[in-house]
DNA sequence: TGTACATCAGTGAACGCGCGTTCACTGATGTAC
DNA sequence: TGTACATCAGTGAACGCGCGTTCACTGATGTAC
């Protein structure tokens, strides 16, 4: 429902910014309609102004739009947490800059983090280099920030990795749950953090 | 891929099987796809080995369809789950018993388990008596198995409603990361149930 | 026992739709001479 | 400075397909008389 107007083309040697055009287009259709299904080409070409076949110019199908999607979710979320603990060397703040990110990362935009982590997605046929890696990376962040929390005596860790484990599936059905069950009487978010990330982690609250 | 050999029509009276039939095949559909996308009326009529129009003595539209899956699997893991406990008082025994049994029916049936919290599923439209109650149910169990332990001394736990509402995101997000990942190096399914149930509901491993 | 009939459990053809994809094309624009 | 031309950024029509749903129907079967 944005736009079915015509829209002007572009100049030369900048063909390339309907590439981003239809990515933007087609993540407005995941926003408005809550699913995936709803990114068909001619959706997305009637959102962008453009005839539906202009699209192969940029992708070669269907799929390599979503799976273009997920991988730029992967890299906001990289991104987002990688911001958020720049600064900061402490490994018990980095550890809750990061997750409090990550948290904020689903919840701001639930839809992109969904199709991230949606089975079955086309992301399967991904070279095994591709968004597999951004997720392990941000994942060994989280690892080495309990790994460090545990060995200067803020954490209570003896595996670093398998807590890392438990804070990552903990948020992320937390996140999932949040988005897709408003209406729970969820206790307050703090007290979720306590216990997803600071007790799984095994740092005590201040 | 099962069958498109005519079916034998049902004897008078006994119509209703097919109504069974319709919800088996369409399962079956999700099973062997992946998605709930597979379940249309021409593929489930194929499949049972009818017609398709025959599927509106049963069910009004394509979603009832889906919307009749989602119950029944709500049904299924709290039978489950109400299985796992009926023969046991212990508090800490019943909270172990019943989580693996969640997880089991998790692990063992990934299809129905991930349609139940599919977001936007055509159970928005329930009435709210519908499939919310099973779940509300199965989470008060969840809360009085901890509050139980708490009282008796097992659990350190000091408010039951927010420790079992994190230890059930936790173990939705096991189930889903674990089912969506099988190449992630998960950690022993021990190790991460000690995290998720025992240290977020408050219970020191025995 | 025989038979007319209502009912039940479906069928087959058709509708209009949106889809992914293909194909041959167009018209503006920058560039070479 | 003028102009032919290659290139770029698209378009419009068409294909065949599977879909949900509708409609009028059929033929076996149990039942009433």
């Amino acid at each position: 429902m944005k736009s079915s107007e015509v829209r002007p083309r572009n100049p030369r040697g900048e063909g390339g910014k309907l590439r981003a055009d239809i990515l933007n287009a087609a993540a407005g259709l995941i926003e408005d309609s809550g699913t995936p299904e709803a990114v068909t080409l001619r959706a997305v070409a009637r959102r962008v102004g453009i005839s539906a076949p202009s699209i192969y110019a940029h992708f070669p199908d269907r799929d390599a739009i979503l799976l273009a999607l997920i991988e730029q979710a992967f890299a906001e979320l990289a991104e987002a947490v990688n911001a958020a603990i720049a600064e900061e060397s402490d490994p018990v703040a980095r550890l809750r800059l990061g997750c409090q990110a990550y948290l904020r990362f689903a919840r701001e935009r639930p839809q992109p983090y969904r199709i991230m982590f949606q089975e079955a997605h086309p992301a399967s046929d991904l070279a095994p280099d591709g968004s597999e890696n951004l997720g392990t990376e941000a994942f060994a962040i989280l690892v080495d920030c309990i790994g460090q929390c545990a060995a200067t005596g803020r954490s209570s860790s003896t595996d670093p990795f398998a807590d890392a484990a438990a804070v990552w599936v903990a948020m992320h059905g937390y996140a999932l749950l949040n988005a897709g069950l408003p209406d729970f009487p969820w206790p307050a978010p703090e007290a979720m953090f306590d216990r997803i990330v600071l007790r799984l982690a095994g740092v005590s609250a201040p």
